[in-house]
DNA sequence: TTATTATAGTAACACATGTTACTAATGCAA
DNA sequence: TTGCATTAGTAACATGTGTTACTATAATAA
């Protein structure tokens, strides 16, 4: 019989703290704002690339089309993101924060920047850069998975 | 305007991370043994605590109560589980495996042991050893920020 | 031009997940 | 004992998510 612990199974253990760490933030996020953690992400990438099309955040994030889809339509309900039909590609249409919404994103960002301290506060600078570092490799350890198994 | 970058917000980053690897595993624990992720989770404890009851699964792995009761019953409906009422205590059951869940999990097992070396064989004996006390401090802060919002 | 293929976005469905509230059994205190 | 709080587990509902398939537009090739 094979001898395996959960708990010290890597891809457990980065769920575990991974949804931790989100579920946390995600908490504020909606007791706050009334956000989901998809429309907040949403959010700051139009913010940071407005105008931006639906097809861009995609590529930009790894986010399931459909989920922006979602997002989109849900921070549009809100009026705090405006969509205009673009004019050189009437598929795409050209996203970008309300003045609402942009009021939402400063008050929310140093929220976010805060939590992130208080997590990055507790490591070293070597820990820091080496955790980039394995962030990294496991990344590329997935696609070496990925290509493996097609 | 407040600048911020997604990219290398920490919560993000370990979402994207982790997102990935679980993904990874899971099309495979989906498509060789029509298991979701949460079913192989409750399937290994149930291994190696042998008999074990719903709510020290929830226990020992942080899994939401309703996630380990829809697990075991789908466990069950495919007959890899067997419950048993406890005799000590009425209102909980005996978990354990049948000799059909204990050979998937002989199965399983050094699928999910090929894929974590896959990932880890990248990283120096000093990157794993600090990745684990990384996850313990960020575990803390977790802890910390939740003590700080209630 | 026409036909084909690719892209952008969404609707509709099925399924997964989170939440609330409930039943049943137990433990504890008055 | 009675009454109250706690625990184990689940049903029912609402919401979130993934998948498929569709419309509309654009780009490419014959």
């Amino acid at each position: 019989m094979q001898n395996f612990d959960l708990d010290n199974f890597l891809p457990y253990k980065l769920s575990i703290v991974s949804q931790s760490i989100s579920g946390l933030i995600a908490k504020t996020y909606e007791s706050k704002f009334g956000l989901t953690m998809n429309q907040w992400r949403v959010l700051v990438i139009i913010s940071n690339h407005n105008p931006i099309s639906a097809s861009e955040i995609c590529q930009r994030t790894l986010i399931d089309k459909m989920v922006v889809s979602r997002s989109v339509k849900a921070l549009r309900k809100r009026k705090l993101v405006l969509s205009r039909p673009s004019k050189q590609d009437a598929r795409k249409s050209k996203l970008s924060l309300t003045k609402t919404g942009s009021h939402i994103y400063e008050d929310i960002i140093p929220i976010a920047k805060r939590y992130e301290h208080m997590l990055l506060k507790r490591l070293t600078g070597l820990q820091r850069t080496t955790l980039d570092v394995i962030f990294d490799e496991l990344m590329r350890g997935v696609e070496e998975c990925d290509a493996d198994q097609n």
